[in-house]
DNA sequence: CACGTGACATACC
DNA sequence: GGGTATGCCACGT
């Protein structure tokens, strides 16, 4: 894996994001406490446990990270659709989902 | 050391 | 809207 810690990290995180919504790999990363490190949670997601929130990640625009017609795509899109997410060929309106974290109760949560 | 690649993001055309 | 260009960082070649 590429780095205890930081896999903690993104666990944590996404235990914050509720069911039904959505979160982009950036605003995770920041709330990881590693801006501009998008690329690494993939990174990570890949190697999570397959139980946590992996499925409500996705890209700024709103698509599926994963390559469409993967069998993970249809996975994480079938996980958003029970979820109430409503997903148009393999990306959601992130308008309709705008998550306002609260910072401060996550960053006591992690202890940063 | 220099590239190329990737579950990415932003700016610009 | 799509396409290109950069920035970003970890990894492999």
């Amino acid at each position: 894996m590429i780095n205890e810690a930081v896999q903690l990290r993104v666990e944590k995180t996404l235990s914050f994001v509720p069911e039904g919504n959505v979160i982009s790999y950036g605003l995770l990363a920041d709330l990881c406490g590693l801006p501009g490190r998008a690329r690494m949670m993939g990174k990570c997601l890949q190697e999570i446990e397959t139980d946590c929130n992996w499925h409500r990640v996705l890209r700024a625009d709103g698509k599926i990270a994963l390559p469409s017609g993967s069998d993970k795509a249809r996975e994480q899109r079938e996980r958003l659709i029970a979820e109430g997410v409503e997903v148009k060929r393999s990306r959601v309106n992130m308008k309709n989902f705008g998550w306002t974290p609260d910072i401060h109760t996550i960053l006591v949560a992690l202890e940063y």
